[in-house]
This record gives structure tokens, sequence and C-alpha cells, in this order.
DNA sequence: CATGAATGAGCCTTCATTCAT
DNA sequence: AATGAATGAAGGCTCATTCAT
């Protein structure tokens, strides 16, 4: 079931073009196929040929950052403090898209171009969703937020830091800051509406 | 310091601008000045003339949602109850943002094209500022909130109910359930931290 | 009904980029609007402005050759002779269809981009379905030609000369002498089937 | 002077190769060796040791037929009625072309890239000039139609078959109607011109 | 022999902006 | 003031062919 090992060059090849896309991401700099040839020093095609559209490129440069926050998920779901996991989770999630560009349009993107994205995104976020519903039966957690609020939530936060702006350091900070709040709403029993 | 008031015929152009404008926001369709030329009946010129950039334009449509909203700002400061007031502006401020298309760019943008926008802006979260900060001396705010954080979190909720999706009849009220989420984290003691 | 009559300039652009195009259908260069911009010496977008396909270029290029032959549809049908109408019309549209190379696509093509095409193309073979159908039924054309394998005739005798090459000045006879034995064909009974 | 027997395996690729061919030109698509050897399961370098450019391949897609009908033109010559061989070598000819898409654009072909090719064209149209020299001088078939004559005016017929358009099934019908009249007119003597 | 990655010229199309009329 | 033609950089994508493995 595993994919045909790259050859050598064409695997150096890939690696470079990720390794562009990466800093063009972290740039702030759109990805477009064209230019990342460019820089990587290869034609057109070869970057075609490896990615058929700039999603495809995107996706593929976020999917170690999405299979950490998959393993986190699985993970979480062992801590037995229902309120403690999701609140370490939702951490992580939201630490990764401050701290790495390329998760924040994934993320948000309601389809996938490669599979192993859509597979990674759901994993992720059905370990989200049992973490909240433990959380909310255990009484942890105001009832009235759904497990499809989780994503849009955290895509909210991230650009909330995005907007707030700031250098790179600091973003890290104001993500926490953001989001204890926002915890600590979800923590509270929905009393004044 | 007034604007020289506009001929007859180049104030009808200028309206038509502008509902054109509100068209193509309210569709989602990206301004592009050409486009709003070519469906006002009007030379790409002139849409120039009035409209340097899409930028100009965009704020010019944003523009009586921000005065509004300023207006709001202003009113919300006679009222006695610090948080009452605080919650009643930034419900206006989500409402607005989530209901006008042509909001969020604008008051997500570091930079302003007009002088106006910026004037409306200033006005607006200046109020918010006040409003904050009343509610923390009042002890109804955590107190590691500053003014500064008042538009990026507005931003993020507007942009989580646009991840959210679904039906413009129900971004209101997604919008005022992430809103009220948070307003209950705003009020809370930093206690878990 | 009059098309707004093009500015000055406007129009001495229109009428370069129709010249390069005709060159390069005379070359049996195909049409590249790219290429036509280039070698008129103008802006791509220019050209696009005016003719937004290739197609449509090279419908225009065939127009005015389409228009006469149009105009002669309409006076053979004055000629009190079936067979002398039907032959000579038969010829004009073959001897364009070998000196016009813009003219066979056009022709062959089944969807035209420019209604004024549609409307010439129309006309024009009317006029031909017409001088058959009278032909026939004054007993001068065989009974199995349909008015619709007209047009598949003359280009097939378009094709013909096209395949047995030679100098553009032995064209001409070429077709003639095709036209000539279809001609012969078409007159007769059919007898030996 | 004879081609190295291939490989067994080299053997079963060209098959393959051919098969596909085959298919695409049956589809109508073009043909492209890239394609070809995707469709095939093959590398793009194996394709092109086998066939240098798609036009050897189509060549080589066409020889079967390319020899069926040469040897139909031999067989002919046995025939004793000129016309009726002239007429029976030309009806295979025009129905070979339409059934078959690989052939038109062969025949049409000035220059081959085979050599084969060549041969069997030639072999092919020097029985086509024989027979209709002799319908020629036994009177039977009009004198202003050289040899050279035959190949666009099959061409020309199957052009116009394909211009006539319609399902694949009514398109051999056509053909003999096309191909009928056109014989008629080459029986006849040249009386009216 | 077979493979298929790499190449990059070449074509297409859009759009923000300027400027002659 | 208004017009809208012209511009051309910029970006997108395909495909025939070569050549390292």
């Amino acid at each position: 079931m595993t994919t045909t090992p790259l050859r050598k060059d064409a695997a150096r090849n890939w690696e470079r073009i990720i390794a562009v896309a990466r800093t063009l991401v972290d740039e702030g700099t759109p990805l477009q196929l064209n230019d990342v040839a460019r820089r990587a020093g290869l034609g057109v095609g070869t970057v075609y040929r490896h990615f058929a559209t700039p999603e495809a490129l995107l996706e593929t440069v976020a999917t170690p950052c999405l299979e950490t926050l998959a393993a986190h998920g699985r993970r979480a779901l062992a801590d037995t403090d229902p309120w403690r996991a999701l609140e370490a989770f939702l951490t992580r999630t939201v630490e990764a898209q401050v701290t790495d560009a390329s998760l924040a349009p994934v993320t948000a993107a309601a389809a996938d171009t490669l599979p192993r994205t859509t597979e990674l995104k759901s994993a992720m976020w059905s370990a989200g969703a049992t973490l909240l519903d433990r959380a909310r039966r255990s009484g942890a957690v105001r009832p009235d937020l759904a497990p499809g609020d989780l994503v849009p939530l955290m895509c909210g936060i991230a650009y909330a830091v995005h907007v707030h702006g700031g250098e790179p350091a600091d973003r890290i900070d104001t993500a926490h800051r953001y989001l204890t709040t926002l915890l600590e709403g979800l923590r509270a029993a929905p009393a004044h509406t």
C-alpha cells in the first residue's frame, strides 16, 4: 500500500520544491507553481508533475504538521481529565496554526485536494469532536457548542492573531491569550444569555 | 476643508458606481474597477476619477456602516453599566461584520486609503477602547485584554462565522453564539491559567 | 441598428489586425492571437478586445467573401435556367474556397462564433438549396442529392484541390476540373446504381 | 533487408502500443506519444523507441488497411472490364477511408515517415493509375482526369463525408452516394463544358 | 531494452492602469 | 468630466522530446 519510492533525483527535486514552498509560505508569498519552479531552479513541468495545483503543494507542505496534530488528538483521548484533554488539544492546534502559515488555509478550506489531507483533517477533528463531547457530557463545557464549531473557532483565533500582527515571537503569546479567554468562555455555563 | 460639491451628473455617476460596488460586494465578487465600470455603464476612466483604487471604492462602500458603528460607540459611552455597554458595542460590531461583506476587509486592513475611513475606524475603536477600559476598571472584564485586542477579536469572530459557512440567515445566530462564548471568557477572572 | 463606428485609432488597429490575419491565413499559418498582436505591433489586449477568439478573427476575415457569395446566390436565383444557375453558384463557391484560405474552415465549421457569419452562411446556403431544388424539380439534377449535401461536396472539392497541391495559379484550373466532373455526375440520371 | 525479429517482450509492447493507438484513432483522439504510453502502461521512452514520431505510429496503425487496399488494387487489375475494375477499386478506397480514421491523414500526407508506407501507397496508387488509364483508353472515362487526381478526389470525398457528419452508421451510405455521383461524372464525356 | 523524470518553449488569457480623444 | 481603447506584465498550463537511471 506504500507509494512507489521516488527515484533519487526525483526525490531531491521533490525536496527542493517543498523547501522552496515552505519558504514562500513562511514569507507569506502566495504559492505560484511557476514561481516555485524558478526559485527551485527547475523546469515548470517538473513542478507540475509533482504537484498538479498550488493547493496540492500547500497541502503537502502542511502534511507533517497535520500528522503531528492528528497524533496529538489521538493521544489527548487517553487523558482521563476531559477538560484538560480538550484544552491541550486546542492549545496545540492554535499554536500550530499560528506557527506554521501553511496550516490556516488548509484547515479553513472546505474541500481538499489530496486524500491524505482529508484523512488527516478528519482524524484530527474527529478526535476534537470526541474530546468536546466528552467534556460537554462531563459538564465542563457549555452545551451550545457543537463539534462543527471547533474548526471555525480555531481558525478564528488564528486569524485574530494574524490581524493583531506584531513580531512572530509575540504571536504565540497573543494566541495563548486569545485561546485562554475563549476557553474561559467555553467552560462557563451560559449564564447571562 | 469641505469637498467641492459634485456636479449633478458626476454625482449621479458616483451613486451608480457605489450601487454597483455594493451589489458586487454582496455577491462576494471581487471589486475590479473595470468590471464596475462596465456594469455601471460608465467608462473606466470615470470610475478611476472617482475612486483611484479598488480599496478606495470598498472603503467608500463601507463608510455608512462605519459611521453607524462609530455613532453606536459614542452612544454606548452614555450607558452607565460598563459591561452592558461593552457587550452592546461588540455585538453591534460583530453583527455588522457578518451582515455587510464590505466591513471585514476594511476593518482588518492595517492601512487605510481614505482619511475618512481612518477617522471613522479610529473614532469607533477609541470608543471601544474606552468601553473596555471602563469595564476593566469596574472589574467586569479580565485584566489581560488590551484595547488593541478588540479589533483582532472581532475580526476573528467574523472570520470564524465565515469558516463555519451555512446559510446567510444562520450567520447571525452563529455570530451571536461565538460572541457570547467569547464574552463569557472576557468577563470571567483568569482563574485557571 | 448599425454598430457604433469605431474611433479613428481603434479603426486603424482593427484594419491592421485584419491585414495581419489575412496574411497569416494566406500563408497557411494558424491564427494565434498573440502572434497576430506581435506582428501587428499591438498589445495582446488590443487584439483580444477586438476579437475574443481566433475563430472570431477568422470569421471576420472571411466575411467580405461570404458577403459576395451570398449576393451571388441571391442573383443566381434570378437566372431562369435552373441548371445554369446552380452551376454558376457552385462554381463561384468553389473558386472562392480555393482562392481564399479563410473560407474553407469557416464553411466547414458546424458552429459559428459571429452572428453575422451564421447569417451569411445561412443566406448563402438557403439560396443554394433553392437552386438545387429548382434544378431537381426541372429534371436537370439527379434526385438523390439533398440540399444538405451541397456544403460537404463543395468542401470536399476544395479539400481535393488542397491535397492535389501545386502552384496557387493552377489551383483554379484543378478546381474547375473537379467541379466539372462532379457536376456532370450531378446532372446525369442515376443509371447504373 | 529483413527486420530483426523483436524479442518476445518487445513484441508484446509493440502490440500494446498499436492497440492503444488504434483505440485513440477510432475515438478521434489525437495521437500523443506520452498519452499512448500512459494508456499502454509503458514508459514514454519505450514508445519513442518503437515509434519515433506520432506519424510513424499512425502509419503503422494504417498499414494493414493499406496492405488490403494495395492487394485489392492488384486484384482489380485482373478484372477484364476496365470500368468495373476502376469503380470497384475506388469504392473500396473510399469505404476504407470513411471506416478507418487512420487512413485519411496518411493518404493525404505528401511525405511519409515509414518506407513501408511509401511502398504501399505507391503500389496502391500505381494500380489506381493503371486502372484509370485502362478505363480512359477504353473510352469509359472522360479524358481530362489524370492519375494524379485519384488521391485528391478520394480524399475529397472522404472529407465531404466528414463534413456531412452524422452517425458513423450512415457514413458509408453517404460515401456511396457521393462516390456514385462522382463516378457518374467521371464516366460521362465532358459534353457541356 | 525499458523507464519515466525533467525540460522549457510556447500558447493562452486576464486585468490594473494610462492616456488620447 | 467622461470615455473607452490600448497596453503588456503576469500568470496559467501543455506537450514533444531528451536522457539519466
